[in-house]
DNA sequence: CGCATGATGCACT
DNA sequence: GTGCATCATGCGT
């Protein structure tokens, strides 16, 4: 998990990052749920150009943008190609159970990683993460353990580029901040 | 299960 | 002053 596997569109890193494991400090899991943000995106922060919030977006790629968001939460980013970047929606916990339940406080083991929000507070990253490198610690990086199916939808929690298919998932994942969208009646399979 | 809403900080205009 | 790449909770069905 070099930098050259960053450096390259955000929409295929995001696709190819499904089903690698990804551990902050010796906790995490396997990655369920990326989503992909670039320069010509009205939904990045980079749409604007570089700003002191998204500068790390503008650095060289395979490093951490990390921001708040909503006044609450950290959200994790994985930067690739310049001005864009890999947003991590969702982890299946599977390393270090008992730290993640701790810092989100009781929970499912479902919830503790499903969405941006809680993944960062589960894997206890905050602004002292923006701008690290990736292919060193505290990130330590996993290949997929077997063939992994990815789909491709819409992304979530945006008011504008609604329609680009960039939210990447494991289909029937458990661990997902939201299931795969049914599709429209009298598109798909009966059933 | 679904929708609506409050919490809460900061970058940006 | 406005608007978020969100989460937890409360209420109605």
């Amino acid at each position: 998990m070099d930098a050259t596997f960053f450096d390259r569109p955000a929409a295929t890193v995001a696709a190819a990052l499904i089903g690698h494991g990804l551990l902050v400090d010796g906790v995490g899991g396997v990655i369920v749920e990326t989503e992909a943000y670039d320069r010509t995106d009205p939904a990045s922060h980079s749409f604007a150009g570089p700003t002191r919030r998204n500068a790390s977006m503008f650095g060289p790629p395979g490093r951490a943008y990390v921001y708040r968001s909503y006044g609450l939460h950290w959200c994790l980013n994985l930067v690739c190609e310049t001005g864009s970047a890999v947003l991590l929606r969702a982890i299946e916990p599977t390393m270090g159970l008992e730290t993640m339940r701790a810092r989100r406080g009781l929970d499912a083991q479902r919830l503790l990683c499903a969405g941006p929000g809680r993944l960062a507070q589960a894997l206890g990253i905050d602004l002292s993460h923006d701008g690290l490198r990736l292919d060193r610690a505290p990130f330590a990086w996993g290949a997929p353990q077997g063939p992994v199916t990815v789909a491709a939808t819409t992304r979530i929690g945006i008011s504008r580029g609604v329609e680009v298919p960039w939210r990447f998932l494991v289909p029937g994942s458990p661990y997902l901040s939201r299931p795969l969208p049914r599709a429209k009646p009298g598109a798909g399979p009966a059933g």
